[in-house]
DNA sequence: CTGCTTTAATTAAACGTTTCATTTATAAGG
DNA sequence: CCTTATAAATGAAACGTTTAATTAAAGCAG
């Protein structure tokens, strides 16, 4: 029972310096691989550290250098499932840079999204990820000259990731109406937020052209339909349902099922995200595919960028989107 | 065109005690509410730290006290639709006690894991909540000292939190019995984990007992189903499955579908986790719903107890679980 | 009024880095 | 052999906090 039991404080590098018997600068220089230090010390140095598992205290680094190697992902809601793949692949995409990621999920309030932002800054991360509630500017003042990368929404100031929600919206409207469609129901989702009322806009503007749009209603980010939405799916009005989400096209599936419709026999479906979910239902829900994971990616790697040279002029990536056919979508019913 | 043109710097500790008119010293006694400070200085400072909007800087707070008010989160695999729950809920009840959360996810790699569990001590985290891919207590030697706390698995020197899951298993067990079910197929999800194996075998002693297993098997945790397991589950050997793992459950309903079986009113199936996904199958999945939720709170709790009180004796939190009916069980076809 | 205790405030060191400015040693040039 | 340039290494300051040690002021008993 001594004194120092198991403390073994962590080597520090005024240890590695004494240990290698060079000044603390000088072992400073070597692990960083700048200044000016002779081939010999360097690598005695490096192999000094190595031997008693020397890591820098990130903390101490952070504070003299004003860079903490950490980002912050601020998220409206992790268990949408259409976060958790986006989530995975900023992280691994950070890990590669050495960069650790904060994640901050804002359960859809606003009030929680400043705090987030507030606590994030107050801990010195390098620059944000964020995919906001909506689409006011509401966090430009709070985030100053910190770097800020922008999902799927709108905003003048900093840089934008986006998808081609217009394209899908289409793909998905031209479908139905290729498979035989001409009665067919538009369910947008939240209605608040550019990108997503312009998914269904774009369906239904296609649609209108083919004369084909019987309604165009929303309904909550949500497997529950409100009431009005669930009778105008299942009341045999269409034939085929165009969907900005598909956690809302589960739901409708779900509807028309308890109500003794089949899918896709009687009604097509065509939803929008490609979540998990969707791939495993049966059949398999057919539906617009966001490429999140490459979007992750793409977002450290722009956000990192910016990091490093914040006067660059403004990004902004648009990606596409495709259609991925699964199991909903048939000819409609023959009378 | 000001050299300073919007760089407002943050301020400092420095910065308040100077407009305050006081020393640095007191500034931050009066603003850490420690220290003998009179009360009108005390309200003048804060009075000047809210004007200046002073935010102290964490990282220089970590250096000097030790603590960085960060945990870390150590997960398998986000997408795995067990975790986003729990990792919301960590956040959150982090975030009720200042604390931010840097969060891994290792995608079932052991270097991964513990190449994350280096970056995170590395960066000072005051703690880990770490789900390891597996029972062996590799990280014990990483983690040194640090507070962890360990989900789901075991181990034998940090605090646990676990599931029931002899009960969870049992229960799904008992009520295939109850709907009279005599020929039932057990499929077990991963069998490296004791906390996996265990429940299905808990399951199978059950059914044994009532000399109703008609076979044990078991699956990757996947949606698809190994060859011979989709073939036992579909040759009518039995009337009902009692899977450990929703995902594997929902496979196994694919499976039956496509071979045109019908569930509940052919094959019955119970699952293990309830995941969001199966309250959203058609019909709802019956299952053991573990209360990820609470769990990650507790487990916040508990480190956070941890970090605290380091020497407190090692805590061991079971959780118990609950069977969620929903709609694929039903009585044995009758033949 | 003296000496002692309490209260309020301050000074300065320390945490572990990075990095500027400086020193020392070595080599090159005349 | 002296000067000067270059290379290698070092000393010390600084980053923004906390906190132990100290001082100054005030209150109060005797």
């Amino acid at each position: 029972m001594t004194k120092d039991e198991n403390s073994a404080k962590r080597p520090t590098l005024k240890d590695v310096a004494l240990a290698a018997g060079v000044s603390v600068a000088t072992a400073s220089y070597a692990l960083n691989d700048v200044g000016s230090v002779g081939g010999d010390t360097r690598r005695h140095v490096l192999e000094v550290a190595a031997r008693l598992g020397y890591r820098p205290n990130l903390s101490a680094k952070a504070m003299r250098t004003g860079k903490t190697s950490a980002i912050g992902l601020i998220l409206p809601d992790l268990t949408n499932p259409f976060f958790p793949a986006l989530a995975q692949n900023v992280v691994h995409a950070a890990r590669e840079s050495a960069y650790s990621v904060f994640v901050t999920d804002t359960q859809g309030s606003p009030e929680a999204e400043r705090a987030a932002a507030q606590a994030l800054i107050q801990r010195g991360v390098d620059g944000l990820i964020w995919f906001p509630i909506n689409d006011e500017d509401t966090l430009a003042h709070l985030t100053g000259g910190l770097p800020v990368l922008v999902l799927d929404r709108d905003n003048p100031r900093h840089d934008l990731i986006q998808i081609d929600v217009d394209s899908g919206g289409r793909m998905a409207a031209e479908r139905l109406i290729r498979a035989g469609h001409r009665r067919i129901g538009v369910i947008s989702g939240p209605t608040d937020v550019r990108s997503s009322r312009q998914r269904s806009e774009s369906s239904a503007e296609v649609l209108r052209r083919h004369d084909a749009l019987a309604w165009h209603l929303h309904n909550a980010y949500s497997f529950d339909l409100e009431p009005t939405v669930a009778a105008a799916v299942a009341d045999g009005s269409v034939t085929a349902l165009c969907v900005g989400a598909d956690l809302i096209a589960l739901g409708a599936i779900n509807t028309l099922r308890q109500r003794g419709l089949r899918v896709p026999e009687d009604v097509s479906i065509i939803g929008f995200d490609n979540i998990p979910y969707g791939a495993l239902a049966f059949p398999g829900l057919s539906t617009i595919n966001i490429p999140v994971e490459e979007m992750g990616i793409e977002a450290v790697n722009t956000l990192l960028r910016r990091i490093a040279k914040p006067t660059e002029s403004r990004r902004r990536l648009v990606f596409d989107v495709t259609y991925v056919e699964r199991g909903t979508v048939a000819p409609p019913p023959t009378p």
